[in-house]
DNA sequence: ACGGCGGCTGTTAGATAGAT
DNA sequence: ATCTATCTAACAGCCGCCGT
């Protein structure tokens, strides 16, 4: 089994699965055969496996996993070894844990703002003021902020968004300071986009002075604030998915599954407890 | 020392194929 | 036609090295 591995990765290269996933696949078959040993693959093996797996990991990554191995399968022609994912319930609410709210995203701004890094300040207002993930930061470009509109490109599609008008504003007077005409706003020194651990590491760092957990604080809770305070506003799930890029409502109701603690406040107002 | 940058593992977001 | 299971692609978190 172990020599087709490799036809295995380059069969999912045909496939056009990008870079990430093949490196993914490949490296769980391996975990996989190392778990095996060399010993012949029956199902019970397989089985065993998947246990092994489930004392490790959270469910989510068991089941990616897994994914993989049963592709690496029924690429062999094995389908009698594919096992079955684990199923796992949607949560009703999220923790607080998570949860930024306003103010202390206000915090941090002004943080940002004391120590004198506009550029951070910026970043975080670009990702919260349209919604976009971190790794589309480097499509807000000097062009993009003229026309108000930004092209990007990620998962297999584009969509355009649009640049709010404040945002654009600041925007273009922070360009016009570093003398940035084309290209990604936010770049290094380098001339780069900035590198998103980068921007991971300098959120995580206005934290403390700010006075906010760094549990809340990473690129995408920002994303989250974004829909949460679109949505408090105006109640349009299916606008705010567009504006979000998902082409499944399923996946916008994630964001905007209220915490533990309002969840817990709409279940007292039932008032079914005497 | 400090930001830039690449790279690794584990987790989650999000798209899609297939069942109902 | 809609919902769910499955699959895929990205993010989170962290580390280590590098050049300034």
């Amino acid at each position: 089994m172990k020599g087709k591995v490799e036809e295995y990765l380059e069969y999912l290269e045909k496939e056009e699965k990008s870079i990430a996933t093949r490196k993914q696949y490949g490296r769980d078959v391996m975990s996989f055969l190392r778990f095996a040993g060399g010993a012949r693959v029956t199902k019970e093996l397989v089985i065993r496996y998947k246990e092994n797996l489930q004392k490790a990991y959270q469910p989510a990554s068991v089941n990616t996993k897994i994914a993989a191995i049963n592709g690496f399968f029924t690429f062999l022609g094995r389908e009698d070894l594919r096992v079955k994912q684990l199923k796992i319930q949607r949560r009703a609410y999220c923790s607080k844990e998570k949860e930024l709210t306003r103010a202390e995203y206000l915090r941090l701004i002004q943080a940002a703002e004391s120590r004198n890094d506009g550029k951070l300040a910026l970043m975080i207002q670009t990702i919260c003021g349209t919604g976009i993930r971190v790794s589309e930061l480097s499509s807000i470009t000097a062009e993009a902020v003229q026309s108000g509109e930004a092209v990007i490109y990620l998962k297999g599609k584009t969509r355009s968004i649009l640049i709010p008008g404040k945002l654009r504003k600041v925007l273009s007077a922070y360009m016009k300071r570093l003398n940035i005409v084309s290209g990604p706003v936010f770049i290094t020194r380098t001339g780069r986009p900035v590198d998103r651990s980068n921007i991971w590491k300098m959120m995580k760092s206005l934290c403390a002075c700010a006075g906010v957990k760094p549990s809340k604080v990473f690129p995408h809770s920002f994303r989250h604030l974004f829909a949460r305070c679109f949505y408090a506003i105006n109640r349009d799930i299916a606008k705010l998915a567009d504006i979000l890029g998902h082409s499944n409502i399923n996946t916008t109701r994630i964001y905007i599954i209220s915490s533990g603690r309002e969840h817990r406040r709409h279940m007292d107002a039932l008032g079914l407890v005497l």
